[in-house]
DNA sequence: AAAAACCTCAACCGCTTTCTC
DNA sequence: GGAGAAAGCGGTTGAGGTTTT
């Protein structure tokens, strides 16, 4: 017994929207709004189509100041930054770039951005990085056509770093709230001992080991993360995110990243392999970034 | 010129979260 | 607090367009 269907079937079209259905739709809406209710908002607007379907047509099409077309560099950036923070919150991340839906972003990322970036970490792997403060963004925030699928790994994409990515070592205790719990992993050295928490196999976020208590966090020695810098957060019962919410402005519940710094390229190069498969997950997507150390920060998603 | 392969993106599906009673 | 309905969300699909062979 499955879940019952949101409208009949077989009583509703389905398929590309024509320019009459469009029309009405917008003429409906900007005359009553979306009544409070998109189930009924075809019926009354005269549609012959499900109120998800109209729904999805007027947010990711017809809604004012919809942006179609190029994304800038900037809006790469800050797709960049926040996939690698927070993963595929695509409404999160819509919600940084004004205009853009989480439909469009997620078919940009999935599409080019991803690629881009995988190219970039393979053609990397025999040329050292010459300049890391090239990877910074500019100070200017001008909106420009990208460059990113023009330019030569040489020239590679300047990455936003979002507020916590400064927060390297022991400062990424951002929480105050003493029921918050970050994620550590036991033996620091060996990230790839991480586990997978999800009980079917297939999970999205990467464990470090037994979660330890916020105040329990001083009797833990980080000294040897001199070189090697984990940055791992979690978040339960909702507490890290209402403060990363608050702290950096655009995480939502569930935020979960992690980071690692290394020196050298193939370091990254051989994580970036030996990811695809920790402990029977499938962590199959990295991101590297590049900080003003001249070391390797790499983000990790799920 | 035709077929095959590849790419893009609008739309759908179904699960999760939020809201209302 | 619980149940049901609606909205929100992210993964996936597939039609149509483009490029390659």
């Amino acid at each position: 017994m499955g879940r019952a269907p949101c409208c009949d079937k077989n009583n509703v079209k389905r398929g590309p929207w024509s320019p009459e259905e469009d029309a009405k739709l917008k003429e409906f809406i900007d005359k009553y709004g979306t009544v409070g209710n998109w189930i009924v908002l075809p019926q009354k607007a005269g549609l012959k189509r499900c109120g998800k379907s109209c729904r999805l047509r007027w947010l990711n099409y017809l809604r004012p100041n919809i942006k179609h077309g190029d994304f800038s560099d900037e809006e790469d950036r800050i797709i960049c930054s926040l996939y690698a923070s927070i993963g595929s919150r695509w409404s999160i991340i819509a919600a940084q770039l004004p205009g853009r839906t989480d439909n469009d972003i997620k078919n940009y990322w999935n599409t080019k951005l991803k690629k881009k970036l995988m190219g970039f970490i393979h053609s990397s792997s025999n040329q050292r990085i010459k300049s890391p403060n090239s990877f910074f963004p500019p100070t200017t925030l001008q909106t420009r056509p990208s460059s990113l699928f023009r330019d030569s790994y040489l020239e590679p994409i300047p990455l936003l770093q979002p507020n916590f990515m400064y927060n390297n070592n022991m400062n990424f205790q951002l929480g105050t709230n003493q029921y918050s719990y970050f994620q550590c992993q036991e033996s620091l050295m060996n990230p790839m001992q991480a586990s997978c928490s999800s009980s079917d196999g297939s999970c999205n976020q990467i464990s470090y080991g037994k979660e330890i208590k916020q105040e329990e966090m001083g009797q833990i020695s980080f000294e040897e993360t001199q070189k090697f810098t984990l940055d791992n957060y979690g978040n339960n019962g909702g507490t890290w995110a209402d403060h990363d919410q608050k702290q950096n402005g655009y995480f939502g519940n569930n935020f979960h990243s992690s980071q690692f710094q290394y020196d050298n390229i193939e370091e990254v190069k051989e994580l970036i392999s030996s990811s695809s498969n920790i402990n029977g997950c499938n962590n199959t997507n990295s991101l590297l970034f590049f900080n003003d150390e001249n070391k390797t920060n790499i983000g990790f998603w799920g």
